[in-house]
RNA sequence: GGCGCAUUCGUCUAGGGGUUUAGGACACCUCCCUCUCAAGGAGGAGAUCACCGGUUCGAAUCCGGUAUGCGCUACCA
């Protein structure tokens, strides 16, 4: 019998959720969901200075968004808590205690300030950085003095001179690093906090934790890990390392790329099914065609073994075709809801609120499959909802069409509509669509003038049903309103 | 500087010795549909699989080197 899967999203509450990790919250989520596993998330508030207000809620803001429930941590709490860093000093403590006192770990009086000349000098002399180790071997009265000169001291590690660490990444295979080319790491900070190599270690195997998933840049520093869990008779997880995302120079995703919080995207009107399809897709495949992929098939066909090697890049372009995908599929109640917000928030202050539901309802379709983004949807229809309409009245003469011509075809048009009852599509065409031949004009041109009329631009939904949703009444004051644009042109 | 890793169309990727004239998707171009814009449909262009050598009857696929890129190299995670 295997042991269950157990995976963890630490987080640092230093910022606002970047997509990068909540990628590999999806990751470890897509895991656990397929496995049939637990899903932990782990508070690592261990950097006091950099800690920020509202980040733990920001972050979890994000994974509730994309729906990524979790089954122990923060709110939920579950049978290895605390789950905040914070919360597990002693443990910590504990550990970096026990590693002192089996001569794995050793006190540390440096100064950061010598520690800062240090690697100066070595950076100056082409030498690589580290520790130089020169509390490692301290005696006992030099200790005695250091504390008598009331320094607070870390804690390092005794790294083994000699010898190798190797171990098996189930995604990059065998990786080797040589003892020699790592320092003597802290443990333990004066102000009494572990740092990520210590918690990280006493943590993840205090909460059984089956994988540890993260992002590529953590390699280097996996050595450590295994050398603290063998230090300390721990039983080391699996190791699986990612591929970053990318911005398009290549390099790590960064606020200078653009988007990086996951909630910006909720802002930017994205849908958050598109963003577990899209980040899934970024590092991991299902085969060579499937695109989309609802939440069921991902969890069902998830396996780490299908993410790549190489960091991919963040494609814009890509995201916003998929979101047009997923808005495609909303049934028109939910985009209504979900396009709501973003009306009520786009739209001119000068239009009425709360906004009639039934109104935009009407609304609503006629735009559906021409918005990629949420955002786009005030733009797209705010001329269904403020009274007077602003635009360039030169906009009403379509091509091969002169000032004259185009009085008379709405003047026309005018009268055919002012008889019409029922003011909806059929109606509409049946009278508009013969007056264009009447007029010895092409549809384009007469539907083009009305169009321009009517919304004020020259790309909108189709006439007759922008004109339906409009209402006789207004159609029939747009287009008086027209007309008087071109004779005072 | 050291250590580690990577390298298939512009981008995301499939493919893991012969079935590959390297497949799909986004973006791009053309055409169809059409009242504009979308959506949809049909095509097209786009990759000497980083480079050099080796193994092999045969290499994108295996091995070595080179180049380039990225990551790490904190009392940050």
């Amino acid at each position: 019998m295997t042991k269950p899967v157990r995976v963890r999203f630490a987080p640092s509450p230093t910022g606002y959720p970047h997509v990068g990790n909540i990628r590999t919250a999806l990751f470890d989520w897509l895991l656990a969901r397929h496995a049939g596993g637990s899903f932990i998330l782990r508070v690592e508030d261990t950097d006091v200075a950099r800690r920020v207000e509202g980040a733990v809620e920001a972050i979890m803001d994000g994974l509730k968004w994309l729906g990524l429930d979790w089954d122990e941590g923060p709110e939920v709490g579950g049978n290895y808590g605390p789950y905040f860093q914070s919360q597990r000093l002693e443990l910590y403590r504990d550990a970096a205690r026990r590693l002192v006192s089996q001569g794995d770990a050793y006190y540390c009086y440096c100064s950061p300030q010598r520690l800062e000349e240090m690697r100066a000098e070595q950076v100056r002399q082409k030498q690589p950085p580290g520790y130089d180790r020169r509390c490692r071997n301290l005696t006992e009265l030099e200790r005695a003095q250091k504390e008598a000169e009331g320094i607070t001291p870390v804690v390092r590690f005794k790294t083994p001179l000699e010898g190798q660490t190797r171990f098996n990444d189930l995604i990059w295979g065998e990786v080797v690093f040589e003892h020699n080319t790592i320092d003597d790491f802290v443990l333990l900070k004066s102000d009494g906090y572990p740092t990520y190599h210590l918690a990280n270690v006493v943590d993840d195997s205090a909460m059984k934790i089956s994988h540890v998933i993260r992002a590529e840049e953590w390699i280097s520093s996996t050595p450590r890990h295994l050398l603290l869990y063998q230090a300390l008779g721990f039983e080391p997880p699996q190791f699986v390392h990612h591929p970053m995302i990318l911005g398009p120079d290549r390099s790590k995703l960064s606020k200078r790329h653009g988007a990086v919080s996951i909630l910006e995207y909720r802002e930017q009107g994205y849908l958050p099914e598109t963003m577990v399809n899209f980040l899934a897709l970024l590092g991991w495949s299902l085969d060579d065609k499937t695109e989309i992929l609802s939440r069921k098939e991902l969890t069902d066909n998830f396996s780490l073994e299908r993410i790549g090697r190489t960091g991919a890049i963040f494609d814009w372009n890509k995201l916003s075709w998929m979101n047009g995908v997923y808005i495609r599929r909303l049934s028109l109640e939910d985009f209504t809801q979900r396009a709501l917000p973003f009306l009520e928030k786009g739209l001119p202050s000068s239009v009425k609120r709360p906004l009639s539901i039934d109104y935009t309802r009407q609304i609503m379709p006629l735009i559906q499959e021409r918005v990629r983004t949420l955002t786009e949807v005030a733009g797209l229809t705010e001329f269904f909802f403020i009274d007077g309409l602003d635009y360039d009245s030169s906009l009403l003469i379509v091509k091969k069409m002169n000032q004259e011509s185009a009085v008379k075809a709405l003047e026309v048009s005018k009268q055919k509509l002012v008889p019409v009852e029922a003011f909806d599509t059929g109606s509409l065409e049946a009278v508009l669509r013969p007056l264009a031949v009447e007029l010895g004009l092409k549809a384009g041109q007469l539907f083009g003038s009305l169009r321009v009329a009517v919304t004020g631009r020259t790309v909108a939904p189709p006439l007759f049903e922008t004109m339906s949703v409009l209402g006789k009444e207004r159609c029939l004051e747009r287009v008086e309103s027209a007309l008087g644009r071109l004779r005072s042109l």
